[in-house]
DNA sequence: GCCAACGTTGGC
DNA sequence: GCCAACGTTGGC
């Protein structure tokens, strides 16, 4: 399993919306960027993925997971762009800020901190474990769902 | 609200 | 295929 990590306006979408929407979760739609499309295409069911909230806030505020893989953009008539389906798993006991990241040595490859405008990112595993300490949810207890 | 960083577009 | 111009993102 991979991690990941999906950046959000909260006036756009919002971590509430997210749980809002239950286990049937949202298409991540609205991703102009290859980057960022090529990681959603790596992504495989069951991949988790933290949730920030950009802009406002700035801080991850919670854990979501992959439902659906990659797939083309029900309204893009250019057929080249494609999003996965995530649903919300738990929130995170503390949000960690961006704030709090940037002052954690080891967070600082995350690319949160090193390409700030990229939407859909990796995480690695060491940093995952990381943001969950500091979130202050165990990680395991994740694992399974 | 500003602006730096980044990605994309389009003229050549 | 280069690069200047432009638009967007997101931290501050």
């Amino acid at each position: 399993m991979q991690t990941w990590l999906f950046k959000s306006e909260p006036d756009a979408f919002s971590w509430d919306d997210l749980v809002s929407r239950g286990k049937k979760g949202e298409a991540w739609d609205g991703v102009r960027n290859y980057q960022a499309r090529n990681n959603m295409r790596k992504m495989q069911v069951g991949d988790l993925g933290f949730f920030y909230h950009s802009n406002e806030g700035k801080d991850v505020v919670g854990i979501c997971r992959v439902i659906a893989k990659a797939h083309p953009e029900a309204n893009d008539a250019t057929g080249k762009w494609e999003c996965v389906d995530v649903a919300a798993v738990t929130a995170m006991p503390k949000p960690v800020t961006l704030d709090a990241v940037k002052l954690n040595p080891k967070l600082a490859g995350m690319m949160l901190v090193v390409n700030s405008r990229l939407s859909v990112q990796p995480v690695t595993a060491e940093e995952w474990k990381e943001v969950c300490r500091m979130g202050e949810l165990d990680p395991k207890k994740l694992k399974g769902s």
